[in-house]
DNA sequence: CTAGTAATATGTCAACTGTATTGGAACAAG
DNA sequence: CTTGTTCCAATACAGTTGACATATTACTAG
């Protein structure tokens, strides 16, 4: 066997190189060439680990699934055992919006993502799948609050979870600098309080 | 005088092909040669009514947010007399979801836009102009419904204008099928239900 | 030491990009 | 008609793109 290197890990490196070229001057700029130049290493080299540009956005689009679930459960870690689904929803959201530089990296990743799946079949379906499974976490949380009496019986579980998920639509103001970050803390604090009949 | 020619709808025709482009096939086929194709006339004429494509797409955006406060004072204007607000409110959100074709265009249009705009200072001042103006129509809605009684005095402007903006956060999961438009509409309904204290 | 293969670099290719330039057709005012 | 300007088609240009092919390097198992 010959030469052995981290598969994994160096598809990760490439990955997060990605990330910064669509973070800092958007996807349009993320061509193999210009990752493997953020990446430091030959386009020969990227060519190496993805055999086409788009098996090079998925798999940078599943690293961003996976890191941001890492940060949640970094972030619920923090909270008390068993941590209030109230605050296990707001680290959720707040993971999901554009508040720190990582969450920022994912957060336009996951955008510039959606945009080409809207024209891409595979693209589309793992998208819409991905998002669902993230939506069904969510659902399955209402439904144990409300089980468990902080969330109101009279709640319907998939119409709050639509509304919930609806709150990562801050996305767009918080970027474009139309509301500060702190208002956009406000707006989710103010829905999960209306959300929770028990203040945690 | 020579041979004259209205700019304005020339460059209509222009920003409608490029709205097509966009919906169909994504910004990044949105190519001044492709425009020129769809909108059947040659580049050449395209740029003479656009010296850059950047220019051909602040004006194709400047023409969505129109098109969209069109559909909005159309929409209103098949309420009552006064209109209520809550029923403002809808017609307003209902017309920035994609829910029928022109909404989709000028959807991911904007979508598109917002994108570029985070890497481009003349489109990020502009979208954040236009986001700015949007929200404070609603802000000023949704004052005058404090005012008049239609929503509880406990509630404040900002935040309650920030949460309704937040519901075009639903856009992603029509787009990519996770909800059905009708779940999308009682999500709406049971926002606005919620925030006014009258039922229209 | 020697294959043999993974890892990486480099080169080639046709296609496409935005922009600039050129030339001429259409047309209105003098 | 002549002049001047708008309209617009055609072409040139320099640069980038993704995909593929080739070359080189590095290392390891036998």
């Amino acid at each position: 066997m010959p030469k052995q290197v981290d598969h994994r890990e160096r598809r990760e490196t490439i990955a997060r190189a990605l990330w910064r070229l669509v973070e800092q001057r958007g996807i349009a700029h993320a061509s193999v060439r210009e990752v493997a130049r953020e990446a430091g290493i030959s386009h020969g080299a990227v060519q190496h680990y993805f055999a086409t540009r788009e098996e090079m956005l998925v798999f940078a689009m599943d690293f961003v699934s996976e890191q941001t679930s890492l940060r949640v459960a970094e972030g619920v870690r923090e909270l008390g055992d068993p941590p209030h689904p109230r605050d296990v929803l707001r680290v959720m959201l707040t993971e999901m919006l554009p508040l720190h530089p990582d969450a920022r990296a994912t957060s336009r990743m996951s955008a510039a993502y959606v945009l080409e799946a809207l024209h891409n079949a595979n693209l589309h379906a793992r998208a819409r799948d991905g998002l669902t499974h993230g939506r069904d976490l969510v659902e399955q949380i209402v439904r144990q609050a409300i089980a468990d009496g902080h969330i109101g019986p009279d709640r319907d579980p998939a119409t709050e979870t639509n509304l919930l998920l609806t709150l990562t639509g801050l996305t767009p103001l918080i970027e474009l600098d139309v509301i500060e970050p702190q208002e956009a803390l406000t707006s989710v604090d103010q829905h999960l309080d209306r959300l929770f009949t028990d203040k945690a």
